[in-house]
DNA sequence: AATCTATGACTGAGCGCTCGTTCAAGCCCT
DNA sequence: AGGGCTTGAACGAGCGCTCAGTCATAGATT
């Protein structure tokens, strides 16, 4: 069978069950589900956002609900995994271009941040939920975590040694791509302070500068 | 784990309500309520830990509970504040000695990071928790968090300009402070991955040369 | 074309249970 | 005696999830 990948949305056709038969039906109605679910996790949070106040923001009775997902926890996770391809899609794109050098490296940073700050409530949606995951699901939802902070050390492994840069010990490469990760989650995190005293432009270019070691 | 100073904690007497008149009673039951809370809610999390739970670790009933405290929410303030008051204690500490310029930074970021590593559970707690405040207290406790992240940006702000020190914008000063006060939270909760590939010292040497630009 | 039948998506009242909170009654000290 | 402190049964709102039943559709049969 021949599906046609749909950048947008995938979620899991089997690794998530659901009662219904129609595989197609389940992928469309789970998108329905699953923006509604995130915006009323991130209005509400993981606690106060009643399945009944999700099936009803999806126009489903309880009951379809949970036919097309099998508990809340589900749930969650879909929305974790859904978040995690949307940043990760939107970074990988930041590659394709062809300069070398720090003005690669920073124009990644400038992409990653961007991001950070058009799905800040999303990433802040991440840092508040994870917790409630059971254990498997956690462990997937980290590993995704994982795979967007290597983009950043591969970059960086593929820039050690060449054009000014110094060669690098991998532990070196290794946390520095952790801080970019985290650097941009931190202007999602801590908006209550950053967005009153900085515009992203402004976060971005200091931040590119403390990374790459021109301010001290 | 956690060979954390068994600190005595001060506990607010008139900020939340009780119904006990003997205020030194209140200060004394409530560090036992605080302390065991805290184990309990890095446990459990938050909604998992019932208030039956706290009543039966710190040797009370409910109904008693309830004498000392006004309702579970600020049972949760006051966790927060004394977590807040724990590091700030430690870190100002730091503040004592006499030497100069990177050395004196460098000093206060390894004082900092080696308290983010005793207190790495209250932390990860800290993250997940302050969500479920009612908001004058999440203010209160964001105000606590600037308080910290403010001895960085003061300590910084003394440096600037001397001891081959550039003279540094006020945005700028800001922005690293804040980064300081998170890549030293990130031992926390990212442990996951870094608890797995660095010790704290590996992981204190490198963010300091990273933080001072020692790195690129 | 008309009728029957099988399928499976959809519905929502209600079950079973948890949890934060209260309060009437009792205990203890002065 | 009386105020301060403690107790734990009882309360009731709220939640995730179930399941017996409905109904639209489409293929089979006449």
């Amino acid at each position: 069978m021949g599906k046609i990948k749909k950048a947008m949305t995938p979620v899991a056709e089997t690794e998530v069950p659901t009662q219904i038969k129609n595989q197609e039906l389940v992928r469309e109605r789970r998108r329905k589900i699953i923006d509604s679910t995130v915006k009323l996790f991130v209005e509400h949070g993981y606690h106060k956002t009643t399945t009944r106040m999700i099936a009803k923001a999806s126009n489903f009775s309880i009951g379809s609900l949970y036919e097309y997902v099998s508990s809340k926890e589900d749930l969650l996770y879909l929305v974790c995994k859904t978040i995690h391809e949307e940043v990760q899609d939107a970074v990988e794109k930041a590659l394709a271009g062809t300069d070398k050098g720090k003005e690669r490296l920073a124009r990644v940073i400038r992409q990653y941040f961007s991001v950070c700050d058009n799905m800040a409530d999303h990433i802040l949606l991440m840092y508040q939920v994870t917790q409630f995951l059971p254990g498997k699901w956690k462990d997937q939802v980290l590993e995704n975590e994982l795979n967007i902070t290597n983009i950043f050390i591969n970059a960086l492994t593929s820039l050690s040694g060449k054009n000014a840069f110094p060669v690098l010990d991998g532990k070196v490469l290794n946390l520095v791509g952790h801080n970019i990760s985290v650097l941009g989650q931190m202007w999602a995190f801590r908006r209550w302070h950053m967005q009153k005293n900085f515009t992203i432009e402004e976060y971005i270019n200091i931040q590119t500068d403390f990374i790459l070691g021109r301010i001290f």
